[in-house]
DNA sequence: GGTCAAGATTTTATCGATAAAAATAATATA
DNA sequence: TATATTATTTTTATCGATAAAATCTTGACC
């Protein structure tokens, strides 16, 4: 049994039970596919129906848990097609908002890269502690950097969730025995074309770069 | 009271009221930015509190209501400047879609599409039933078969999304008296261009068409 | 008059119980 | 033995009640 409120402080049960499961799913704990029975969740986390829907409800928010009427929640499934679909869909928007960021954004855009680059080369990656790795946090914030000056809340939102989805394989990679050394290398490239204005360029660094996560899952499961 | 079982034949409460809910908010019978107060919907609806939290759970999936720990829900709120951070977005992700399905699209794609334009111009506007119009899913539907052959269901799902929110202002659009009378005439255009394989042409055709609706809501709100 | 604090009221989040549906096991039948 | 049918168990969806938090009201005080 897992007290939550000790672990997670949260406004409310269901907001810390939906940031746990949130991180069981993308770490793998609990397996794509699997069938969620609610009642096991009550136990674990020791509380009442009520919270633990209401996590599963908004966790089918970000298609991490699928909901069939009257027959409950179980964990979204992973395939090669599915991250196939996901890298199309980020590559294709990534570009739009890029190129929209590089046309539009302005100094302190430019400055937000910077920064949230230094920070991320800096973040260790073999990050043990509990919740989402520092390191995945950084990574996410220099990616919405780089798109941060497309003027659309909704393109960034979304982008965000693509990256999210990612990151579920990513991480599935990694324990899969994956590795995704060079990555600094990579960041800095894209960064260094994004800056420039240099779009054409900065946009095949960063499919690429999307694309790679692909290959290694591909030599890895497929 | 509202008896939803009796409306709407769903598998659960919480699916019933999540429609019912869903249309109000669309159609504008629930004010934007207004505080949604659970316990009147639970009398209103004859329900308790549970199916009734899940089906708000679930609209904020869709950005249609917000939450915050402890403080419920109220309705999304609308502004231009969101229309235009939407339409921004639109613009942006449909050419992204439109090329690639131009691209990648086969026969029957383009089959789809002629079908579904067809079955759009047969959908009479003015219709009056209880739920989303006919004409709003013929129109849907239109817009999603000129994407469907991207290749990324995610892609698609957003593009929906999309479709979703904007439509929610051309309803207010609409109830403040605006007009959008030759849609066929551009939607055929955008069609005849698509199967023509004319990408250029039908993007710039397809942002026209979504700027239109931006600048009636100027006109009539802003 | 305006600000702040104590108390009353409303509203939310959570609980534990129950009815209805689905899944499973057991039995009978061909 | 395979299939259909019925009982049993499990699980889900929903309910009504309650504790905790937020909001509103009132009245004291500067």
């Amino acid at each position: 049994m897992t007290n939550v409120s000790e672990t997670q402080s949260s406004a409310t049960l269901a907001s810390a039970i939906f940031a746990a499961l949130r991180e069981e799913i993308l770490s793998g704990a609990l397996p794509p596919d699997s069938k969620i029975n609610i009642r096991e969740l009550c136990e674990r986390f020791d509380v009442a129906f009520s919270p633990v829907r209401e996590a599963l409800n908004r966790l089918s928010t970000q298609s991490l848990v699928h909901q069939t009427d009257r027959r409950g929640f179980k964990v979204a499934p992973v395939s090669l097609e599915e991250l196939v679909d996901i890298t199309r869909a980020r590559c294709l928007v990534n570009e739009s908002a890029l190129r929209a960021s590089i046309e539009h954004g302005g100094r302190d855009w430019e400055e937000e890269i910077v920064l949230t680059f230094h920070r991320l080369i800096r973040t260790p990656r073999d990050d043990r502690s509990p919740g989402e790795s520092a390191w995945t946090q950084a990574h996410r914030r220099f990616h919405q950097s780089l798109l941060a000056g497309c003027g659309s809340t909704w393109l960034l939102d979304y982008c965000g969730r693509l990256f999210d989805a990612a990151e579920r394989y990513r991480l599935i990679g990694l324990s899969a025995g994956g590795n995704w050394g060079d990555a600094d290398a990579e960041h800095r490239a894209i960064m260094q074309a994004s800056i420039d204005r240099k779009a054409d360029e900065a946009v095949s660094l960063l499919c690429a770069h999307f694309e790679k996560t692909k290959a290694q899952l591909r030599t890895l499961i497929g």
